[in-house]
DNA sequence: GGAGAATTACGAAGGTCTTCGTAGAAAGGG
DNA sequence: CCCTTTCTACGAAGACCTTCGTAATTCTCC
């Protein structure tokens, strides 16, 4: 009688942009929610509503309830998903090598010479903390 | 009268782990493919076929008839779909910032100093290029 | 040339995703 | 108290994904 539910890891393309939103706001209603969504995203308020009952569902969000409406807010981080979906596609796409992850995006992006400076100075703060 | 497919521009799950193969094998039979499938992620050698078959319609990979049988082949280059995917995952996680991207990388995961250090190599490496 | 093996074509079944409408409950102001 | 507005719950429809079996085709070689 074990909860034998796999769970899902990963966010669906609509529910990426749903907690996006939750997210930027903090705690937000269906009205929030919908109200912040991307002009090219919008959708009708029931259809909101159904995916953030899903988000909950699956244990992405939790709600508690104010009068008769509820106010959701992220379980999951959006750091959390970042390293999650980070890890994936290194495994999935990069044999496991963050170096070659790394090797394509400054390859592919025109990084500025700036933006290439900040990389390398984490790289350099990771290296020294990595001494002591 | 135009070609109104909206393309797909993203692998599902098992498309990517049968491009995985098709990537490493060169030229593949659906019985190549089928046989080079990890254990855990056999399927029955028409479900194969069909997969290929799919990815030729999505146009993913071509195929060539000798004799009987089909010979696929990459359309879509492991490095394209690297990049493809990593700008994907920088716009709708990172707010299209590549350098919080690593950032995120090189906190999470346990790099070694060498690893580190490759990345270093790399970054100095576009900054002297670019400097031309 | 016909039996047997391998291959391709196709469709069905079951699952998930996305979107929305309808129905009913809750709230609150006149 | 009841009308209107706002909200939740639910189910349906259509799309796509995943897996496989069956049927038809092709090849081989005795």
């Amino acid at each position: 009688m074990s909860d034998n539910k796999k769970k899902t890891q990963f966010l669906t393309e609509v529910e990426l942009e749903f907690m996006t939103r939750l997210w930027e706001l903090g705690q937000a209603t269906v009205r929030d929610v919908q109200d912040a969504l991307a002009p090219a995203k919008k959708l009708a308020y029931t259809s909101a509503a159904t995916i953030l009952r899903i988000l909950e569902q699956k244990g992405f969000v939790t709600s508690t309830k104010l009068g008769k409406t509820f106010i959701y807010q992220a379980t999951l981080s959006k750091d959390t998903y970042q390293s999650r979906s980070l890890k994936n596609l290194s495994e999935k796409l990069f044999d496991n090598t963050p170096a070659a992850l790394v090797a394509r995006l400054v390859d592919d992006y025109d990084l500025t010479e700036e933006t290439l400076g900040e990389i390398r100075a984490l790289i350099d703060k990771r290296l020294r903390d990595d001494k002591r």
